[in-house]
DNA sequence: CAACTTAGTGTCCACCCGTACACCGAATAT
DNA sequence: ATATTCGGTGTACGGGTGGACACTAAGTTG
């Protein structure tokens, strides 16, 4: 039927992949240019504006990848727990796993959100927010903090969401020192108890 | 007597102001090149080397400036309040302020954290580890926690630390509106909140 | 004052960049 | 079967880049 829309398809992810590769071999994505994602993918330079108009445009459809894989790290971390540290022990041990699996996509998220183009930085923005209602939704249905409204949980949400992200950085670049890293795990564990713990105590002041 | 070295200190800094002023104007650190840094000081390209190897080395004369940007927010921060609400309104207002009147270098920082070469997101990370350190000490001084440890009040400080330079990427985005600015620092004030809770109820579990 | 040092200049080169353009050949539509 | 669409190719051009090199002029030193 469609041979040739599936083969544009594949051509298209093969660029994806491509820009993706090289911001995980260590290139920031801001430098990597057109030719350079194009020799990667294994086409020649000016095929790359069959499918996007420029490395902008491709980096906004990283972040619908980015989207996705999010979602995903969502689902997965949503088998309910006994109590809130065992709650974030999984969702730390899911978070880390999600880390390893897709490096360059939370390489280019990381990158992206401070140092993208500003389209970017807003897409990147966006999907972190909408991370962050995800989690809303999750405390909110497992009445993890009765007493709060769900502007409240909101904020609690947010400040989880930050320390997930700034810690990416660093869980990202201790990749190749298991030792170090776990200390980092850890570290994010404790500081996500604190969070639960200061949310407990939360009152509308 | 040296006008010569002077001389030299001047269009050095010419040349560091000059980065920091392309960052500022939106330009990514990584993608900023040596004849536009040289333009930008008002000295021809190649005079660029009479002062630092390449970009990258500048960089990391940068990341001293921000070391010195960095102390001086914690010694304005350090007029000690009458309880934790107050401290952490005055403390957020000081960084706000900071924020402001050195965006350039904040930027930079934000970027480079995440986005530079490994030299520069390592020099980074000390000096946020090193600023971490220094509200350590204050936590001690004022007996803000006097059940944690020592180490666990550096797990607290990371927090607060990883927290402050999450939002730093948001409130220098939001620059130029002000009542969204201004809703971003009032959750950030309420995040700084849930942390001093939690520390307070923290049991070494 | 003479010799030396050195910050900044001017020129030049090989390289990579984005992108315009004409082209091809196979998948699709008629 | 013929015409059309379109993903991928190859060539070409102007412009920006890092950096080598020889130079100058002013500051320093002895």
């Amino acid at each position: 039927m469609s041979t040739r829309k599936e083969k544009k398809a594949l051509t298209r992810s093969a660029l994806i992949n491509a820009a993706l590769q090289l911001v995980e071999e260590g290139g920031n994505f801001a430098t990597i240019s057109i030719r350079e994602i194009a020799k990667q993918a294994g086409i020649v330079p000016t095929a790359f504006y069959r499918h996007f108009k420029d490395t902008n445009e491709l980096g906004l459809n990283l972040v619908d990848e980015l989207s996705v894989c999010l979602r995903q790290l969502i689902r997965s971390a949503r088998e309910q727990s006994e109590n809130h540290t065992q709650l974030i022990q999984e969702s730390i041990k899911n978070f880390d796993e999600h880390l390893n699996s897709h490096r360059e996509l939370f390489v280019f998220m990381t990158q992206g959100r401070s140092g993208g183009t500003p389209p970017i930085r807003n897409a990147i923005r966006n999907e972190l927010n909408v991370f962050a209602l995800e989690i809303v939704n999750d405390l909110a249905q497992q009445q993890s903090f009765p007493t709060l409204t769900s502007a409240q949980l909101k904020m609690v949400a947010d400040l989880i969401v930050s320390t997930l992200a700034y810690s990416a950085t660093d869980l990202l670049d201790l990749h190749k020192n298991p030792v170090l890293k776990n200390e980092r795990l850890t570290l994010l564990e404790s500081q996500c108890r604190i969070i639960f713990l200061g949310a407990a105590e939360w009152k509308s002041a």
